[in-house]
RNA sequence: GCGCCCGUAGUUCAAUGGAUAGAACGUCAGAUUGCGGAUCUGAAGGUUGCAGGUUCGACUCCUGCCGGGCGCACCA
C-alpha cells in the first residue's frame, strides 16, 4: 500500500539526516498521512515535520525542507513532486504513470483487491445485536445488526479468521417472566400481538418451561427471520441455557473460586472484580440460588477465549448494558485475556413519530418491530442509514420521514452509478482489454484512480478503529467520481485505443464500486 | 449526587489535533437532439451549545457551566 511505503520512505529519511548528524538523536514519532481535503496540497501529505520540531531542535519549515530534499535524493521515485507548504507540511503529489498503473494492478487482483493481511493467522469474533429472546427485534436492538455485520466483513478482508456470534439469553428472571406472560397470569409483564401468538403455540403450563419454549419459538421465528431480511448471516447461535447443560458455567466458576475470588455475603456469592478495575464487586449467585447473567456470560467468554481460540473479540453492546462493561473486563482480565475484548457501546435510537418522541417498552407492547421499518423501506435502505452514523450517535429516526427519506436514499445514487457502469460494459461486450493505460490523462480519469485505491486503505483503518461509518462515505465520494466521469469522458467512441484504455477503468471501477458494496451487505444491482 | 455518550447548515449526519468544517435531503437557479436524467453544474445556508485553557494549529484534548440520552441491582 502506498500510504505505508510513504511512512517507511518518510522514516528512513529522518533516520538517515539523524546519522548524518543534521537532527540529533531522538525516538522517531508516528508518522501520520493524511488526504489534504484540497487537492492543491497533494495526494498525501505528513505533519511530521511540524511534530519532531522540538526534538529536532529546527523550525518545522526548515525540517520540512531538509526532509523533502532527502526523500527525492533517495528514492524510490513515486511522486512527480514533493512540496513543502506553511507550518510545516511535507505534500506528496502522485505521478501519472504510477495512477495509470493501478489499473492493471487492480484488473489483475479482481475480487482480491483491497484484501489485507493485517489480521494473518489471527482468529476474531463478533458478538453482535444478542437481543433477549422475550419479543421480536426492535428498531432499537437491531441498530448494531449492520454494524456488527460489516465489522465482520472488513475484518475478513483484513484478513482475520472472522466469526460473527449472536448470543441467546434464554436462561433466568426473563425467561420466568416471559413464560408467566404467555400463561397470562397474574405476574404476566410483557404485552403485545406477539404474546397473544405464542399463547396459542405455547402448550406448556410451568412457567419457566412456557418461557423457555416461548424464547425458542421467539429465536426461530422472529429473530432468525428478521436477521435474515437484514441480510445478516450468523456463524453461530450460542444459547446461554447450553452453557449450562454443559456445566461451563460452573466449571468457571470453579476456576474463580480456587483463584480466590468468590466470597460469600449475605448468603449470595461475590465476584471480587473490584480488584480488576470494577468500582464494585459483582453478584455471580443470587442467596436464592440462581446464577446470574454476569455468571454466564464469563462462561461465554472464557469459551471464546479458551475452546475457539479467539484473539479478539468484538462485543456490540447497547448502551444500556454500560454498567456491565466493567465486571466483563475484570473477570476477562482475572482469567489471562486482558485486552483480546473490545466492547463497542451503541448509543440508543430515538424514535420519532411526526416529531414527537415514540417511548418503547416491550411491557407496555408499544415498540416499533424492524419487520414493520423493514416493510416500509427495505434492507439496502436500512443498512446504509445506520452504516452512516457512528456508534456514538444518539440517532434519531423519524418514522413519518422514513418513507420520504427512503426513497431520497443515497443507497440508490450508488447503485445507480454501478448500474450505469455496468450498462456501458453491456455495451462494450468483449470482457478482455488491451490498453493503453497512458492515455488515461483526464483529469477526472485520474481522480478516479486516486480514489479506487483508497480503497485498501478504507479496510485498514476500519479494521484498525471500528468506524465503520467510513465505507458508506467511501462509496459516496467514489459513486460522485464516478457520475462526473460519465458526463466527461465518453467511454465508447470512434478512439479505439481510448475505448479500450476506458473500458479497463470502468472495470477496475465496477470491481471496486461492487466489493464497497458487498463489504456493507447491499445489492449490487447490473440494473435498475 | 457520581460515571459514560451526545450537542456541528432548516433536517439527518460526516470530519485519525491540521490547511477554506464536508455530504445528503430540503430550498433557489441552470444543463440532454452523446454510453441509463435515479445524473450533472451553480447558489443560498455555520460564531461547531456557552465560557475559559493547552499549542505553531482545536469540532476534536483539559476545566467549568447549560441542555439531552443512558447507566449507577441478589434484572437480563
Amino acid at each position: 500500500m502506498i500510504r505505508e511505503e510513504i511512512v517507511k520512505l518518510t522514516g528512513k529519511a529522518i533516520k538517515n539526516l539523524q546519522k548524518e548528524g543534521v537532527f540529533p538523536a531522538f525516538k522517531v514519532p508516528e508518522i501520520l498521512i493524511e488526504h489534504p481535503e484540497n487537492e492543491l496540497y497533494g495526494d498525501y501529505s505528513t505533519n511530521v515535520a511540524l511534530k519532531i520540531a522540538k526534538l529536532a531542535k529546527k523550525s518545522p519549515m526548515e525540517i520540512a525542507e531538509l526532509l523533502s530534499k532527502k526523500l527525492e535524493a533517495q528514492g524510490p521515485k513515486l511522486f512527480t513532486k514533493i512540496k513543502i507548504a506553511k507550518p510545516g507540511f511535507i505534500n506528496f503529489f502522485f505521478s501519472k504513470e504510477y495512477l495509470q498503473n493501478q489499473v492493471e494492478r487492480i484488473l489483475k487482483e479482481k475480487d482480491n483487491f483491497g484484501q489485507l493481511d493485517i489480521g494473518k493467522d489471527k482468529k476474531v469474533q463478533v458478538e453482535f445485536i444478542s437481543a433477549n429472546p422475550t419479543g421480536p427485534l426492535t428498531v432499537g436492538n437491531a441498530r448494531g445488526g449492520p454494524l456488527g455485520d460489516v465489522l465482520g466483513n472488513v475484518l475478513k478482508k483484513a484478513g482475520f479468521k472472522t466469526e460473527k456470534a449472536y448470543y441467546v439469553n434464554n436462561y433466568g428472571m426473563q425467561i420466568l417472566t416471559l413464560g408467566h406472560s404467555v400463561l397470562k397470569d397474574s405476574q404476566a409483564k410483557y404485552k403485545g400481538d406477539y404474546i397473544n401468538y405464542l399463547q396459542k403455540k405455547v402448550k406448556e403450563k410451568d412457567p419457566y418451561k412456557a418461557g423457555e419454549k416461548a424464547a425458542k419459538i421467539i429465536i426461530e421465528e422472529m429473530i432468525k427471520k428478521t436477521s435474515k431480511r437484514l441480510g445478516i448471516k450468523y456463524d453461530q447461535w450460542v444459547k446461554e441455557s447450553d452453557l449450562y447443560k454443559s456445566k461451563a458455567v460452573d466449571r468457571v466458576l470453579k476456576l474463580l473460586e480456587k483463584k480466590g475470588l468468590i466470597y460469600e455475603k449475605e448468603g449470595a456469592k461475590f465476584f471480587k472484580s473490584s480488584k480488576f478495575g470494577d468500582e464494585r464487586d459483582r453478584v455471580i449467585i443470587k442467596s436464592d440460588g440462581w446464577k446470574t447473567y454476569l455468571a454466564g456470560d464469563i462462561a461465554f467468554h472464557i469459551y471464546k477465549f479458551e475452546k475457539k481460540k479467539f484473539d479478539k473479540v468484538i462485543n456490540i453492546w447497547g448502551a444500556d448494558h454500560y454498567g456491565d462493561v466493567l465486571g466483563l473486563q475484570a473477570a476477562v482480565k482475572a482469567l489471562g485475556h486482558e485486552g483480546k475484548l473490545d466492547i463497542i457501546l451503541l448509543q440508543f435510537v430515538t424514535v420519532l413519530e411526526k416529531g414527537e418522541k415514540k417511548r418503547m417498552s416491550k411491557r407496555k407492547g408499544v415498540f416499533v418491530t424492524m419487520d414493520e421499518l423493514l416493510d416500509k423501506v427495505g434492507p439496502d435502505v436500512i443498512r446504509f442509514l445506520l452504516l452512516q452514523k457512528s456508534a456514538d450517535t444518539h440517532l434519531n429516526f423519524d418514522l413519518s420521514l422514513a418513507k420520504e427519506q427512503s426513497e431520497n436514499n443515497p443507497v440508490y445514487y450508488i447503485q445507480y452509478a454501478h448500474a450505469r457502469i455496468c450498462s456501458i460494459l453491456r455495451k462494450a461486450k468483449s470482457k478482455n482489454f488491451k490498453a493503453d493505460y497512458e492515455l488515461l490523462n483526464h483529469s477526472l480519469e485520474l481522480s478516479l484512480i486516486k480514489e479506487l485505491i483508497k480503497f485498501p486503505e478504507v479496510i485498514e483503518d476500519t479494521a484498525k478503529d471500528y468506524q465503520v461509518q467510513r465505507i458508506p462515505k467511501y462509496a459516496i465520494d467514489l459513486s460522485t467520481l464516478l457520475h462526473q466521469f460519465y458526463r466527461d469522458c465518453k467511454v465508447i467512441s470512434e478512439d479505439k485505443a481510448l475505448t479500450q484504455a476506458r473500458l479497463s477503468l470502468v472495470l477496475a471501477s465496477k470491481t471496486v464500486l461492487k466489493n464497497t458494496l458487498s463489504l456493507m451487505g447491499i445489492s449490487a444491482p447490473e440494473r435498475m
